[in-house]
RNA sequence: GGGCGCUUAGCUCAGCUGGUAGAGCGCAUCCCUUACACGGAUGAUGUCGUAGGUUCGAUCCCUACAGCGCCCACCA
C-alpha cells in the first residue's frame, strides 16, 4: 500500500493516543529491567500524597520527569521509572475523614484504618490512570505503596537504626501542636498566613508601683501566664524587674523578668509569658526554668485552670475573656491589628492556628547538625543550582528538631515500648519488623510493670524520606544492590524544606551519604490573575498564594478537563517549554500552539514519505546534493546542543534547538529545496534526497520522542518500524552526533548563499503582491566570487523557486536594481511580467 | 529583617562561556504555491528596570538602587 493510501490525511490525537497507550501498557514496554547489563539511571519518583486529586501543577512537574526518563532511555540507559504512592498518614487521613464526613477520633481506630486504606486504593487508581493517559512511561505494574508492609518495614527498620545510632529520642517537651488535627506536627509543615488580630491592653497590678501594662493578642491566656517580661534598658520599667505582678482576673503572682527578646518598642513594652502563645514563650520558659501552666487542651478546647472559659474553643474563648475583663474595666485599650501586618503560623494541612503542646513525642535530631547537612547538601547536583540556597536557608534557621510522632490512627506504626512509669523505652530490633507495638509484645521483660505500646504513627514524611530504600527493596529478600545513591531526585520546589531535606538526613543518618546524585526542582503553575486577586483580598485573611491549590480551584484546572481539549502530547509539549526550576502561567494557548506543532509534524511526515519511489533505506545511497549534506550538518549540530541542554535537564532549551531546525530549516527551506528534485532530478539526486530525507525524519522521531511519544510512534509504525525492526520507536536509541566532515562544512557554507538568495525571491514576490507561482521572466542574482561559485550549484532550486524563465548569476556589482537580502553579499533583483501584477490603485 | 530569583517587542517568554537583540501569540500587507490556511511569505514595534564601574566594546561581568515574585524569620 502507498504511503498516500495508509496514512491519514489527518493526524487524530484522541484515538492515536489511547492505540498506543494499550500497546505499551500491556506489553509491559516500560517495565525496569533487573537484569540489563546497560548503566542504570534510577529516578526517585515523588509518590503523589494521597490527599485529593490531581491538577494541572503535578501534571506540568510529573512531565518533566517523564520527558528525562524517556530521553535516558533512549540514550541506552536502563532506566528505573518506578511509581508509588503515598498513601500512609495525615493527609490521607484528612482526605478520608472529608470523604465519609466524620473525624478519626470519634470512629474505631481499626475501621478507620481500613476506610483509609479503601480511600488511598481509590486514588492510587486515578492517579496512574491519569499518568497513563498522559503516556507516561513509568513502571506502573511495580507500583509501590508507602503503606505497605515491606515499606512499613523500611520505615520502621529506619526508625530503629536512627535510633541505635542516636539520632533519635523520646523527649516530653513543648511541641508544634494542631489542635484541629489533634497531633503533632513538624516545623516544616508551619504555614505562615496573613490574619487579622487585636492587641488587648490589660493591667497587671504591682506592689507600691503603678500597674504595668501588658498589650497581648491572646488574652484567653491569661490564666496561662507566668511571668511578664520587658527589656533591661527600658527606663520606663526599670523598677519593676524583680517584683511580682499580679495577673488579672486570675489574680495569681507572677515575676517580673528583664530580657532583651522583650522590645521595647512593641506593643506597650511589656509582654507576658504564657505556656504558651507563642515560641518566644518556650524560650523564655526554659530560661527562666518558669512553671508550666496549660490553657488549651489536645482538641483545642479551654482547660480547667482557665475558669470560665473551661471547654470553649480557643477563638470563642478569647472572646469571651475579653467581655470578662471588660466587665471589670481591665481592658484599658484595644488596636485592631490589619492582616497585612500580621502573620500566624498554621498548620498547612488544615490553616488551624499553630498551639504548643507538651507531650512526649519522638524527634530525629537535626538542629545539632546543620553545617554537616549543608555540607551534604553540597555534595549532590542541584538543578537549578540556586535551589540549593533554598535548602540551605531552610537548613540554617531550623529551630525545632523534627517531630516525628503524630497522634494519629493511619500510619507507619512507631516500633516502641515504654514501661508503665515512662522510665523505660523499648524500641524493636530490626528482624521483628514490620510490626504494630499494639499487637506484639517484646520479648523482653519490662523492669518495673508491663510494656505499654506507641499508640502514635510516624510522620508520612518519615516514610516518604526513605523512598531511594523503598526503591531499593532495602532489607528486603529482593533488595536491589549498589542502587544506592539513586541518579536523580525530581521534585517541585515547595518540598525542598520537606522531601528533600528529610532524604537528605536520612540518607546521611544511615549511610554518611547522599541520597541520589542529582535532584531536579521543577516550578509550579500558577493561576492566571492572581496577583490581583492577591490584592483585592486586603483587610481579610488570606495566605499569599498564585500556587493553584485543588482545594481553592476545585475542577478549573484539573487534568481530566483539560485532556478533553487538549491531547496529552500538546500538554507535554506545553510543560516542556519552561525554564528548569521557574513557574509559568497556566497557558491553554500554549497547549493549542503545541497542537499546531503535531499536525505540521504529521503533514511534513506524510508530504516527504510519500515521494519515496523504489527508494530502499537499507541500501547505502550517495549523498550528492549541497543542501543533503546541509541538512544532515544541521542536524549534527542540533543533536549535539540538545544532548548539552537534556544532560543539564534544560528540556525546554533542547525543544527551543529543536522546535527551529524543524519548522526553520527542515520544512521551510529543504523540503522546499528538495520538492523540484522530486520531478526533475536524476536517479541519483532523488535517491540522495529519499535518503536524506529518511535519516533526518526518522532522527526527528527519535528527538521529538520524549516530548510527544504518542505521534512520533505513530509516525514510526507508519513507516519506519518495516525497516528498523524494533517494535517500538521508544526502544531506539537516539541518534548519535559526530564531527562535520569537509563536505559539510562546504555544504553549511554553499547553502547559505542559497538561503539568501530565496530570502531575495521571497521579498521579490511579496513585494509585487504576487503569487509564489507566478512566474518570473529574469532571475537575476548578485554575489561575490564565492557566493557565484556556491549559487552555481543550486541553479535548479533557484529556478523552480522562482518559476523564472532566466536565470543568471553574477558579480554584485553590475546589479544596480533589485532587493537586499538577509546578507550583504546576495542581492537580487525579479524580473515580472506586467500582466501578472495586480492591478491596484496606484494611491 | 535574611536569602533567592525575576525586570528584554503590546502579551508570554528565550537569549550558552561579553561583540550594536530573538521566538510564539498579537498586529499590518500579501499568497488557497500539487504537505499543512492548525499553512506560507514579507514587514512594523525594543535607549534589553535605573545609576555607576570593569572593558576597545555589556542585555550578558561587578557595585548600588528601585519594582515584582518566592522561600525563611517576625507572631507579645
Amino acid at each position: 500500500m502507498s504511503i498516500e493510501n495508509s496514512f491519514p490525511k489527518r493526524y487524530e490525537p484522541a484515538e492515536v493516543e489511547k492505540k498506543w497507550q494499550k500497546v505499551w501498557y500491556e506489553s509491559g514496554l516500560y517495565r525496569f529491567d533487573e537484569k540489563s547489563s546497560k548503566p542504570t539511571y534510577s529516578i526517585d519518583t515523588p509518590p503523589p500524597t494521597v490527599s485529593g486529586r490531581l491538577h494541572i501543577g503535578h501534571v506540568f512537574s510529573y512531565t518533566h520527569t517523564e520527558i528525562i526518563s524517556r530521553y535516558k532511555r533512549m540514550q541506552g540507559f536502563n532506566v528505573y521509572y518506578p511509581f508509588g504512592y503515598d498513601d500512609n498518614g495525615l493527609p490521607t487521613e484528612l482526605l478520608t475523614e472529608k470523604e465519609h464526613g466524620i473525624r478519626s477520633h470519634q470512629v474505631d481506630r481499626k475501621k478507620f484504618r481500613e476506610l483509609c486504606l479503601e480511600t488511598g486504593k481509590k486514588y492510587s487508581v486515578l492517579f496512574s490512570d491519569l499518568w497513563k493517559r498522559l503516556g507516561f512511561s513509568c513502571d506502573f505494574e511495580s507500583a509501590y505503596s508507602t503503606i505497605s508492609p515491606s515499606s512499613q518495614k523500611i520505615s520502621q527498620w529506619s526508625f530503629v537504626d536512627l535510633h541505635k545510632k542516636g539520632f533519635l529520642e523520646r523527649r516530653k517537651e513543648p511541641a508544634l501542636w494542631c489542635t484541629k488535627c489533634a497531633t503533632s506536627f513538624a516545623q516544616a509543615e508551619i504555614e505562615d498566613v496573613n490574619k487579622a488580630g487585636m492587641y488587648v491592653h490589660i493591667p497587671f497590678t504591682v506592689d507600691g508601683l503603678a500597674p504595668l501594662v501588658v498589650a497581648t493578642t491572646r488574652p484567653e491566656l491569661l490564666s496561662a501566664c507566668v511571668s511578664v517580661f520587658v527589656h533591661p534598658d527600658d527606663d520606663r520599667f526599670k523598677s519593676y524587674i524583680g517584683k511580682k505582678a499580679k495577673v488579672p482576673f486570675y489574680e495569681h503572682l507572677v515575676p517580673v523578668i528583664a530580657d532583651d527578646k522583650a522590645q521595647i518598642d512593641k506593643g506597650t513594652g511589656v509582654v507576658m509569658c504564657c505556656t504558651f502563645g507563642d515560641s518566644t514563650d518556650i524560650l523564655w520558659w526554659r530560661k527562666y526554668q518558669l512553671p508550666l501552666r496549660e490553657a488549651i487542651s489536645k482538641f483545642g478546647k479551654m482547660t480547667d485552670i482557665t475558669g470560665p472559659l473551661k471547654d470553649l474553643k480557643i477563638e470563642d474563648a478569647r472572646k469571651k475573656m475579653i467581655e470578662l475583663l471588660k466587665e471589670k474595666n481591665l481592658v484599658l485599650k484595644t488596636i485592631d491589628i490589619p492582616a497585612e501586618t500580621r502573620v500566624v503560623n498554621t498548620h498547612e494541612r488544615c490553616g488551624t492556628p499553630v498551639e504548643f503542646l507538651v507531650q512526649p513525642q519522638w524527634f530525629i535530631k537535626v538542629c545539632e547538625n546543620k553545617e554537616k547537612l549543608i555540607e551534604v547538601g553540597r555534595k549532590i547536583k542541584w538543578n537549578p543550582d540556586f535551589m540549593r540556597h533554598r535548602f540551605e536557608n531552610w537548613v540554617e534557621n531550623l529551630s525545632w528538631d523534627w517531630a516525628i510522632s503524630r497522634q494519629r490512627s493511619f500510619g507507619v506504626p512507631i516500633p516502641a515500648w515504654y514501661s508503665e512509669d515512662g522510665k523505660h523505652i523499648h524500641v524493636a530490633s530490626a528482624d521483628e519488623l514490620p510490626l504494630d507495638p499494639t499487637e506484639t509484645k517484646p520479648k523482653v521483660k519490662c523492669p518495673s510493670g508491663e510494656w505499654i505500646a506507641d499508640n502514635d504513627v510516624l510522620d508520612t514524611w518519615a516514610t516518604s524520606s526513605v523512598t531511594p530504600l523503598i526503591n531499593a527493596r532495602f532489607t528486603l529478600p529482593n533488595e536491589r544492590k549498589n542502587f544506592l545513591p539513586m541518579s536523580m531526585r525530581p521534585q517541585a520546589h515547595d518540598i525542598i524544606r520537606t522531601w528533600a531535606f528529610y532524604s537528605i538526613v536520612k540518607s546521611f543518618y544511615h549511610f554518611k551519604n547522599i541520597p541520589w546524585n542529582d535532584i531536579v526542582i521543577s516550578g509550579h503553575v500558577k493561576k492566571p490573575g492572581a496577583q490581583v486577586q492577591g490584592s483585592q483580598m486586603a483587610g481579610q485573611d488570606f495566605a499569599k498564594k498564585t500556587k493553584i491549590s485543588k482545594s481553592k480551584d476545585g475542577d478549573t484546572f484539573a487534568p481530566e478537563k483539560i485532556m478533553e481539549r487538549h491531547s496529552s502530547d500538546a500538554i507535554r509539549l506545553w510543560s516542556a517549554g519552561a525554564s528548569l526550576g521557574i513557574d509559568v502561567m497556566f497557558d491553554e494557548n500554549g497547549m493549542a500552539e503545541a497542537e499546531k506543532f503535531l499536525n505540521k509534524l504529521w503533514n511534513a511526515s506524510r508530504f516527504a514519505l510519500m515521494q519515496f519511489e523504489g527508494f530502499e533505506p537499507k541500501v547505502k545511497t550517495p549523498i550528492v546534493n549541497s543542501e543533503d549534506l546541509w541538512i544532515r550538518a544541521r542536524l549534527k549540530q542540533v543533536i549535539s546542543h540538545y544532548q548539552t541542554s537534556f544532560n543539564a535537564y534544560e528540556i525546554h532549551l533542547a525543544k527551543v534547538e529543536l522546535d527551529k531546525f524543524f519548522w526553520m530549516n527542515f520544512c521551510d527551506n529543504y523540503i522546499e529545496f528538495v520538492k523540484c528534485r522530486f520531478q526533475t532530478g536524476s536517479d541519483a539526486e532523488k535517491k540522495s534526497a529519499y535518503q536524506t530525507i529518511y535519516d533526518v525524519l526518522f532522527s526527528l522521531l527519535k528527538l521529538y520522542a520524549p516530548y510527544a511519544p504518542h505521534i512520533t510512534e505513530e509516525i514510526y509504525q507508519l513507516y519506519f518500524a518495516q525497516f528498523e525492526k524494533s517494535e517500538s520507536l521508544h526502544l531506539i536509541e537516539q541518534p548519535k552526533t559526530s564531527d562535520l566532515t569537509k563536505e559539510e562544512e562546504k555544504a553549511l557554507i554553499d547553502t547559505e548563499f542559497l538561503i539568501a538568495a530565496i530570502s531575495g525571491v521571497r521579498i521579490g514576490k511579496s513585494k509585487n503582491q504576487i503569487g509564489f507561482k507566478v512566474p518570473a521572466e529574469e532571475l537575476i542574482i548578485g554575489s561575490s566570487e564565492e557566493g557565484i561559485k556556491s549559487l552555481n550549484l543550486f541553479k535548479p532550486v533557484l529556478q523552480n523557486f522562482s518559476s523564472a524563465t532566466l536565470l543568471v548569476i553574477g558579480n554584485i556589482s553590475s546589479l544596480k536594481d533589485g532587493w537586499e537580502t538577509s546578507r550583504e553579499d546576495v542581492k537580487v533583483f525579479l524580473k515580472i511580467n506586467p500582466e501578472h501584477l495586480k492591478k491596484r490603485d496606484p494611491a
